[in-house]
DNA sequence: TCTGGGGTCCTAGGACCC
DNA sequence: TCTGGGGTCCTAGGACCC
């Protein structure tokens, strides 16, 4: 299950058959999973984390030019091997085995997006398939959905089937000129990997990350400004921890908040980012802007003395006010009473999410679908005060 | 009541500059 | 009818990945 046990994110093939689809919410399927006492278990990211790392270092063994693309995949450069590959590939399979317990499957070919599919098709043919004999890869392509290539997604294969390209063959055989004047260089990218001329390079050296986030759904609805900063502030240190951890400095802070998107009220949505005088990871100071980031998403244009409210006690509700100065202490009087305007106007909508991320860039960026209502929140703030 | 959480890259178009 | 012709930077949004 996901973060809060809300969703199914991975299944066994037993769920599988029972219908359980990926990321179907939990609380959606209560019935099924009573039928068929499917089992529910939490995630452990920690555990997966470290196990990724052992299968890893197992994989360093076999060479040295190695990318590791994901937890649970890698990229590994057997040029200049000696023997057919399939045997070192299967001994590559066995060592992780015993070394880890873990079951792989490897997929041996030319290209990256080749490998990949080749991979793929390991599961099915004894967990190592290569895809390097001109014939074979025609008669694999042709059976493989456009779709299932890496690199396209819902998006395009709903344009290529609209001009015919429903197999991986049809796509490897269409004019990559074509593709890329109609899509971008990325879709050709996958055309010219698919003939297996590589174009995809492999990254031996991880890049640093440009943008940490951290957010999280709240596992019920948020209606007051104590725990809205307790939240954020927490997203923060975990952020700096991360920053930390990666030897980075964050040059910018963004906070976003969300309301409830399953729900049918009236959304709201909004987002505020900030550049930090000094790149920094350090805890108390990402924590402090973070907090002071969220006084701005709902105060943002509301002239103090117009508002004219009253000095709500913060340290009564749990904030620690020693983080603020003067202007916080402004900005937050306004927070609180336009969050209780915001209680009384989306009612049980209100805050169901928020995320706190920061950026080596000097404007961290987390563009949401979600549509932003600053300006209509800001008109309602004036009117109601 | 409960509905995942991270990331990256590319492109189009507008603002602005000379 | 004529109406310059290049550029760069930034942002939003789309698309993809795990």
């Amino acid at each position: 299950m996901s973060n809060n046990d809300g969703c199914a994110i991975s299944r066994s093939n037993e769920a599988k058959a029972l219908g359980v689809k990926m990321g179907a919410p939990i609380h959606k399927m209560k019935d099924l999973i009573e039928r068929h006492r499917i089992v529910c278990l939490s995630s452990n990211y920690a555990l997966y984390g470290d196990m990724s790392k052992r299968v890893m270092n197992v994989l360093r063994m076999f060479t040295p030019q190695i990318e590791v693309y994901s937890i649970d995949e890698a990229f590994l450069n057997l040029e200049g091997i000696a023997g057919p590959l399939k045997d070192y590939c299967l001994r590559i399979r066995e060592t992780v085995i015993q070394r880890t317990g873990i079951p792989v499957g490897v997929g041996i070919a030319n290209t990256k997006t080749l490998a990949k599919a080749a991979n793929k098709m390991s599961k099915k043919n004894g967990g190592v398939f290569e895809l390097t004999d001109p014939a074979k890869i025609e008669g694999a392509l042709a059976n493989y959905d456009v779709g299932e290539v890496w690199g396209v997604g819902p998006a395009l294969t709903a344009h290529y089937a609209r001009r015919g390209i429903t197999t991986a063959l049809q796509l490897r055989d269409a004019d990559a000129k074509d593709i890329e004047r109609k899509h971008s260089v990325v879709a050709a990218r996958t055309v010219l990997e698919l003939r297996g001329v590589p174009s995809i390079p492999i990254e031996e050296v991880t890049p640093d990350k440009k943008n940490i986030c951290v957010s999280r759904g709240f596992s019920r609805p948020v209606f007051t400004l104590h725990e809205l900063c307790e939240s954020v502030s927490v997203y923060a240190s975990r952020a700096a921890e991360k920053a930390r951890e990666q030897g980075l400095n964050a040059r910018s802070m963004s906070v976003f908040v969300e309301t409830n998107r399953f729900k049918d009220v009236k959304q709201y949505a909004n987002s505020y980012s900030i550049e930090l005088p000094v790149p920094t990871s350090d805890t108390m100071e990402l924590v402090r802007f973070a907090v002071r980031i969220v006084a701005m998403l709902f105060v943002d244009g509301i002239e103090y003395k117009k508002a004219g409210v009253l000095l709500n006690d913060l340290s009564s509700e749990g904030v620690q006010t020693n983080l603020f100065d003067d202007e916080d202490r402004m900005r937050l009087m306004r927070l609180n009473r336009a969050m209780d305007l915001v209680n009384k106007d989306w009612g049980d909508g209100c805050l169901s999410f928020a995320s706190c991320g920061i950026g080596r860039s000097w404007i961290t960026k987390f563009s949401k679908r979600t549509p932003r209502y600053t300006s209509r929140w800001n008109e309602l703030a004036v009117a109601r005060t």
